[in-house]
DNA sequence: ATGGGTATTATGTCTATACATAATGACCTG
DNA sequence: CAGGTCATTATGTATAGACATAATACCCAT
């Protein structure tokens, strides 16, 4: 018997996702109004509110006032992950982590990364690249742009000792970015700090992220072969 | 002056993000209780609450039954992106899908899919390849395994007209799994049917999926050179 | 019929209050 | 001074009630 369910969201987000799970409400379906739901098992509405938010955001239901809820048609589930910090990501699989700053230097930003950034960004940035080390290894390659606008304070920044990847982190906060992932052949740039072939298949990962209005960074970082990025539904 | 705020939960999620992001409340900060937030801003401690959880999940602070609330040390920014149905991926983008079923027939199981799945899985799996095509020209290629303990009705399923993605997603729902992404040089067989050359670096994408205990499938995408998998923060 | 206005309805949210829970820190005891 | 106990505190959650909002459904007038 299904009978006794506690009585706070958690429990009501199982008990919604069980009867999802098992078919007892289809997609397409429209489930019980919150009222029922809350009459049913015992609780006030805003608890069954909780649960079926979460659900909704999870991508199980779709919610629409007046129209109800009903079970989401195409389930979309989403995937989430934490954004990797590299140094973090490579020490928690027990290796050593390293890292070289290979080059740091202001000067105008090519086309390209004007594109990137939009607008708001300087005339001339702050250009770095690095190498991230696994247990000695070359594990990724990184390329990055800052622009000083946005982050005035990054002209002292230790960038040969800590990472820009985690200066930035703590000190230049950004609002929104997109990212995007690919499967590239490694340029010769590339494949030369990493010490493999140009022409292998690299996983990268090119991000851009902005305050507000104002662009911070646009990084592009190339992985050493058999990197995978690994995340739990 | 910022002095008025609005009193609904966005409001005051959107305050206290202006105030991370400008660095008034830096990494390692405790920030003011709930109790304090609520009066200054004028609201119930409940409509506070919201706010901020909602700005923890997003990893922006770190809460603490007794110790309070801090400003997150190391913001680890969360990425979510919907698990591409493929067809709706193509469509979107103003292309005409196209689909194509390769093989079905059910056999026993390799011991690497057995691992995969582990030991919920029946011995005998359906395993399809099928081929996804965007205007005609080879998207990605799919090798999957379905375990039909986990999903009975598949044996009537018309995957030579539906994807077994799409179909799978409506008649299989799935309580959680795992996704990897990855780049690979293409195998001779995936290259054969994307039409590239062996070698090519390719976008590889692993999925297996469970509800409850039982495996429901397992699935490798190969897409053709140029995919990217994008996504806002 | 057809178009527009209006009542109805389900979700979205805020409020005030209450109690639960986890973690801290201070106090007390041996 | 060590160690355990207990009060305190901030967040976590449930509740009932209220109003807001969006979308639908229905009715009415043209």
């Amino acid at each position: 018997m299904t009978a006794v369910v506690g009585k706070n969201w958690v429990d009501i987000r199982a008990e919604v996702l069980r009867r999802l799970s098992s078919h007892e409400w289809k997609p397409g379906d429209l489930i019980p109004t919150e009222a029922d739901l809350a009459a049913e098992f015992g609780c006030a509405r805003a608890t069954v509110n909780r649960a079926l938010q979460v659900l909704a955001d999870d991508g199980w239901l779709d919610r629409r006032r007046k129209a109800g809820t009903r079970v989401a048609l195409r389930p979309v589930r989403k995937a989430s992950f934490a954004i990797p910090v590299l140094r973090e990501d490579i020490e928690g699989r027990g290796l050593a982590y390293g890292y070289s700053l290979l080059t740091r230097e202001t000067r105008a930003a090519p086309a390209a990364v004007r594109g990137l950034m939009g607008q708001g960004a300087a005339a001339r940035l702050l250009h770095v690249t690095a190498l991230h080390l696994a247990g000695g290894a070359p594990y990724a390659f990184e390329d990055r742009w800052i622009n000083p606008v946005a982050v005035p304070s990054v002209d002292t920044a230790p960038l040969d000792r800590i990472s820009a990847n985690e200066w930035l982190l703590i000190h230049a906060p950004y609002s929104h970015g997109d990212i995007a992932f690919a499967a590239e052949d490694a340029d010769p740039g590339a494949a030369g700090v990493l010490g493999i072939a140009p022409g292998t298949a690299v996983f990268v990962t090119r991000r851009t992220t902005w305050n507000g209005e104002r662009p911070v960074t646009t990084v592009r970082q190339v992985f050493a072969p058999g990197y995978q990025l690994h995340t739990v539904l």
